[in-house]
RNA sequence: GCGGACGUGGUGGAAUGGUAGACACAAGGGACUUAAAAUCCCUCGCUGGUAAUCGGUGUGCGAGUUCGAGUCUCGCCGUCCGCACCA
């Protein structure tokens, strides 16, 4: 193997030493995936793939750096490591790009992935490039169109006529997930309110087992809490209030049927089909719903509540002569319970608000602390409410529900926020949904021998709306069941689809099925999963639900695989000021300058406002270009500062002084070991196993071992840095020209390599071949710490009088109270401050600290 | 409004209830240099002191628990995030 160094003496030259070592991994195939079955533990590191928006961005580089780390440790401590990459190539970006530069989305989205597939080469990340993915390729999709098709046979699929958010920008519906504050997730655009026939999928079925599941994950907290509060279990009761002027009861569902005796009135959603009954000889309340159930605007940005007052009312359950007038009220959600509510104004601040506006009767039936006006929420004791008088909350919930139960008026009832996933989208780029619509069969699965369903390539973007619907003959088919003439769905699955399950095929990317249930038994769940947080709910929660949904349909899912992320990583921003000018124009951070006076100026030196740290974004312009980072300072650099100041979590404040750092840290190394390797290299290293006379060096090694381990398995790698940066310091002071130190510090250097390596994969395999080093770094196992050299024979101790620190004792290690008190006094600092008294009460903690309470 | 997280030097950040500020960045001083850059060395929370291996003080504010609190508890203030008419 031809393993040439360059010459010694040379400047460090980032650019040649990473593109000889990533054309040397290439060629040995460092990062293939081992062959199965595997003799070593296996360890599955993934991250995020990304959408081929064009180039790599700093996020991007943050995320794959910490990927790149984890597996390379992994690989040195002896795991056989999945590491595979792949693009999330179907999406809308792709169309807009064919609608503005008629470039067709596949051109378009292949030669993004070759520009990014480059770049994350260039970063010389440890990927098994064999197992490449793209979702936009057939030999992908094909297999989402069997799935959807099961999960129809399943009653997983269904289609129905529903109130769905549309963006009039993308022309499309968005799941309620993709609603933002009542805008389109990525056009910002308000949302409308539509009725259309959809595609969903049965993910509420899952509600509870995805909550339950959530428990063991090693996720963060607050990314379970999300995903706890989006589904959104409460528990409850359903009560029926009765009429006869109607079809059927009114039912309602509420978490406080202790409160039911406070009952004012009732109100309907709406979207309500007794509503919409009502309304039939009811112009008013007709127009009041039109009103009301058009737009998302209406209903969540403007709170003020509005109702109608329907004529009918509605018997409570328990009050024999109590009537309550039944309204139709804007506030009133279809979409969550059962789309209508019963009023308990003392204690609910909605009703309460809707009382007075209406003059409803306000009645409180729990007993408010002092102090607490109306409406008070909490729970109390029950009051005017008959047979609950007396009880807590908790048990007249109890009560209520039982005499519900016992009349046929209610019972208790679990309800969950989560609602069914809208997967129907009227786009071209994506995975065409393999349904025929016939006029004589209804809805009829294309069938096995037909598919897949393939995108047409020639599509027209000139005109607005879903090219696959005016295509001129692509949708137009015989029925597969009658023979008749039939029409193909037109609209495509949501791009999630695609991100639901590209992890599992990962482990078998070339397998004839959708997985490989050996494969997935191997590698399944991930173990580690890194990327942003910003899909703490759309992603992490659709895929979890379809591990599950695709094994309920007959897909070989192992168990083990049904929580497809053990860990879980989310990753902070990488962040930047913004600049603008006088005018308010963005300005890119290279045509910021500053000038004598230190003030931010323009090239012309018009002042500059710069404005606060923001997440890097092409709009406000405060991006930095990773091509350009590589290039000016090579990638080992670019990978070492995304990792040296900030815990991963955190957001990244991008400097240009902390880049410049890491590099000035990186050059040292390597002028340092440039000098040292030529009297090294032929130097036996000491054993770092065995004692040596300077225990000092010894114990420093074996103490970065420690901590860089440790810290790399908590991925605090920030501080693993630091423990790296430590064992350096220590290590350059040595006199590397003396024969007594040479044999340990070339093995310290050696140590250094191993350790560094995950962070500055290339620089520490250039300094460790000419450092006389066997094998490649790739397969150089991690060191391991030996706890005995970690021991000093003192021990520094503090000494505090009343818990205040007034000196310091170096004592022999296991020195005993009596010892440490002995010296302690006879410092006359602590002599001075007892004043002849003896300490009252004396903590001893050896080797650390001594307190004597006087 | 509800839920959560966080608040430590000029900056990023360290710190199993046990010597706060590791490791860096910036800054200042010095060496080398005709000069600059680069590199190397030193200083670096605030404050008193010529100085010390010196004193005082210090982790948003106020209380509490403890021999001892950046860390635990309670109450404020501030910042950020998530959800938001979810019955």
């Amino acid at each position: 193997m031809n393993k040439k160094t360059t010459p010694p003496n040379t400047p460090y030259a980032p650019q040649a030493i990473e593109a000889k070592w990533q054309k040397h991994w290439h060629d040995s195939q460092a990062f293939a995936t081992p062959a199965h079955p595997a003799t070593k533990k296996p360890y599955y590191i993934l991250e995020m793939f990304p959408y081929p928006s064009g180039r790599i961005h700093m996020g991007h580089v943050r995320n794959y750096t910490f990927g790149d780390i984890v597996a390379r440790t992994k690989r040195a401590q002896n795991f056989d490591v999945l590491h595979p990459m792949g693009w999330d190539a179907f999406g809308l970006p792709a169309e807009n790009a064919a609608r503005q530069s008629n470039k067709h989305p596949e051109a378009w989205t292949r030669a993004n992935i070759d520009t990014m597939k480059r770049q994350l080469q260039a970063m010389g990340f440890a990927y098994d490039w064999s197992r490449e993915i793209a979702s936009c390729d057939v030999d992908y999709y094909k297999h989402e169109q069997k799935m959807f098709l099961a999960f129809y046979k399943h009653n997983i699929a269904y289609r129905k006529k529903a109130y769905v958010n549309w963006d009039p920008v993308e022309e499309s519906v968005l799941a309620n997930e993709q609603v933002i504050d009542g805008r389109g997730w990525r056009s910002g655009a308000v949302i409308e309110r539509k009725q259309l026939t959809q595609w969903f999928l049965n993910i509420s079925r899952y509600s509870q087992n995805l909550l339950d599941s959530l428990e063991p994950l090693d996720w963060p907290a607050k990314v379970a809490r999300m995903q706890r509060n989006w589904i959104g279990a409460s528990q409850g009761a359903n009560v029926l209030f009765t009429s006869d002027k109607l079809p059927e009861p009114v039912r309602v569902f509420t978490t406080r049927p202790d409160t039911l005796f406070g009952a004012s009135f009732c109100a309907l959603s709406p979207e309500h089909p007794l509503a919409t009954h009502l309304a039939h000889n009811n112009p008013a309340l007709r127009r009041f719903i039109d009103t009301y159930k058009a737009t998302h605007h209406a209903r969540s940005e403007e709170h003020d509540k509005q109702g109608i007052d329907t004529g009918i009312t509605v018997a409570h359950p328990f009050i024999t002569d109590l009537k309550l007038p039944l309204y139709v009220a804007n506030f009133v959600l279809m979409d969550y319970g059962t789309g209508a509510v019963f009023g308990c104004p003392a204690h609910d601040p909605r009703d309460f608000e809707f009382a007075q506006k209406y003059q409803l009767p306000i009645r409180p039936v729990i007993t408010a602390p002092n102090g607490e006006s109306l409406p008070y929420v909490g729970d109390g004791v029950v009051c005017n409410s008959d047979f609950l008088d007396g009880m807590d909350s908790a048990q007249a919930k109890a009560r209520v529900i039982a005499e519900l139960d016992k009349r046929g008026l209610g019972s208790a009832q679990r309800r969950y926020r989560l609602r069914d996933w809208g997967i129907s989208r009227q786009r071209y780029w994506g995975c065409p949904i393999p349904i025929i619509h016939c006029p004589t069969c209804g809805v009829v699965p294309v069938p096995e021998k037909d598919l897949p369903v393939t995108l047409p390539h020639d599509v027209d973007f000139s005109v607005s709306g879903n090219p696959l619907d005016h295509h001129p003959h692509w949708k137009h088919v015989t029925c597969p069941t009658c023979g008749g003439q039939a029409t193909r769905e037109t609209d495509t699955l949501d791009t999630f689809f695609e991100s639901s399950w590209y992890f599992a095929r990962f482990t078998a990317p070339q397998s004839p099925q959708a997985f490989d249930e050996e494969a997935l038994r191997t590698w399944m769940p991930v173990d580690c999963y890194i990327g942003g947080i910003e899909h703490a709910i759309l992603h992490l929660l659709y895929a979890r639900f379809f591990m599950r949904a695709l094994q309920d349909s007959g897909y070989g899912i192992p168990d083990g695989a049904i929580e497809p992320f053990k860990r879980l990583l989310t990753q902070g921003m990488v962040c930047h000021p913004t600049y603008q000018d006088v005018e308010g124009t963005w300005l890119e951070p290279q045509e910021v300058h500053s000038d004598k006076a230190g003030n931010a100026v323009d090239k012309d030196g018009r002042a500059v406002v710069v404005g606060r740290m923001e997440k890097m974004s092409k709009s406000k312009k405060n991006v930095i270009d990773p091509q350009a980072i590589i290039e000016q300072w090579g990638c080992d650099t670019a990978r070492l500062f995304m990792v040296s100041d900030t815990p991963p979590e955190r957001d990244l404040e991008w400097s240009d002084s902390g880049i410049k750092g890491v590099h000035r840290y990186l050059k040292r190394l390597y002028t340092t070991l440039d000098d040292l390797c030529v009297g090294l290299k032929g130097v036996r290293a000491h054993d770092i196993g065995k004692s040596h006379g300077d225990t000092a060096t010894l114990r420093a090694i074996h103490q970065a071992i420690r901590d860089v381990t440790e810290d790399l398995a908590h991925h605090r790698f920030n501080r693993a840095v630091a423990a790296v940066r430590i064992l350096s310091n220590h290590l350059f002071g040595l006199d590397g020209g003396d024969e007594d130190v040479a044999p340990l510090l070339k093995s310290g250097l050696q140590v250094l390599l191993v350790l560094q390596n995950p962070f500055t994969p290339h620089l520490c395999e250039e300094l460790w071949a000419r450092l006389g080093g066997e094998a490649d770094l790739t397969r150089t196992p991690w060191p391991v710490c030996e706890s005995g050299f970690l021991q000093q024979d003192d021990a520094q101790i503090a000494v505090q009088v009343n818990g205040k620190l007034r000196g310091t004792l170096t004592l022999p290690k296991g020195s005993g109270e009596q010892a440490a008190v002995d010296a302690a006094r006879a410092l006359p600092r602590i002599q001075a401050l007892l004043a002849e008294q003896s300490p009252k009460k004396v903590i001893y903690v050896p080797e650390r600290l001594l307190n004597l309470v006087v």
